[in-house]
DNA sequence: GTTATAATCTAGCACTGCTAGGGAGTCAAT
DNA sequence: ATTGACTCCCTAGCAGTGCTAGATTATAAC
């Protein structure tokens, strides 16, 4: 009973990626499981284990995935580094907010997605033109980075009931942040 | 067969969480099962849930005793408010430092804990004090508690070998937004 | 048609958090 | 001394997990 199959090449690995995505909204990290994702792509559990090594990797490949679907809009040069910064942080941001427990699959993929996805090191350029030396750039990175990181993580255990959880609330401490910044400079 | 079993009142709440941290040292946070935990306290797997609700809440208490065994040090008045806050930070960092995963620990924690043991109310009223709206010493609170919530879990999660993990970058950070909230009382 | 390889299958291992229900131990009241 | 209640830990086991091994099929190359 030859019963034509030709769901040829239907797995691939931005499709695994794309339905962890969806599937991840309705049932959150922590019901995410490996079968569940492959009975939504119609195949058997192990099966994602030829496109995908482990459940970690494919956490990466979703973290990756989010940031490729918010990256900075304003590529031009007309913006000062404080808004260029700002612009970068709310890409992170918006990331992790994209997504239920988005935050968490970010905070527990490899950082090497993380730093990628944004450019870091023509940031830093930027940076350095604005007067920075190369470590105080680095640092404000990084200081911009994990403080959004740790936010929104925050902001997504609390579930939106917490105080503080909100764009605005965020946007003071950026503020705060990008002042401080702006002290080193003078 | 009388066997002298006078092991009564062996296991309690804070027993269990001692050793759980321990275990936490050895095999990560990943590597944490119930099962090795009683294991380890000489008990069968099920006993802990009966004075442990579930592992949830178990990793609450882990976190609780991690911010008990980091307090403030200096309690007295003779410090700036920014010193105040550092110091705060400090703890928050050497808390989450103390053990293996330990940032994941508190991040997956409830927050109430993270709020009572650092007794916010006091360091806002503190900032209040010092010329700060109450809007603004909270949020001056969150930025610092989550700047430092997401860089020690970078700071664990790249096991110590990414770039900027160590403690004069961190103070940099810290430095920059305590410098950042001087600016806003002038 | 034969063969190589790419992709998926079934079967199952070792492990997880957790529940159900039973049964010893202690203590107070009868 | 016996009963009963209560605390605390037990065994047995469920439903699920990530993942591997090896057989099996589809696709394409010759």
């Amino acid at each position: 009973m030859k019963e034509a199959t030709n769901r040829s090449r239907k797995l691939t690995v931005p499709t695994i990626v794309a339905e962890a995505l969806t599937l991840l909204d309705e049932v959150g990290l922590d019901g995410l499981s490996t079968r569940a994702l492959a009975a939504r792509l119609g195949v058997a559990g192990p099966s994602l284990y030829w496109h995908v090594k482990n459940k970690q990797t494919l956490f990466s490949h979703m973290a990756e995935a989010m940031f490729m679907e918010n990256l900075p809009k304003n590529a031009g040069d007309d913006q000062t580094w404080q808004e260029w910064l700002k612009e970068g942080a709310h890409c992170i941001r918006d990331a992790a907010l994209s997504r239920r427990d988005g935050a968490r699959v970010i905070a527990t993929s490899q950082p090497t997605g993380t730093i990628d996805a944004l450019s870091f090191p023509e940031m830093i350029k930027r940076l350095v033109d604005a007067g920075f030396t190369q470590a105080q750039a680095v640092n404000a990175m990084l200081v911009m980075s994990r403080f959004t990181l740790g936010w929104v993580l925050s902001e997504q255990l609390n579930g939106h009931a917490g105080m503080g959880n909100s764009e605005e609330t965020y946007n003071l401490g950026l503020d705060t942040i990008v002042r401080g910044l702006e002290g080193i400079i003078g």
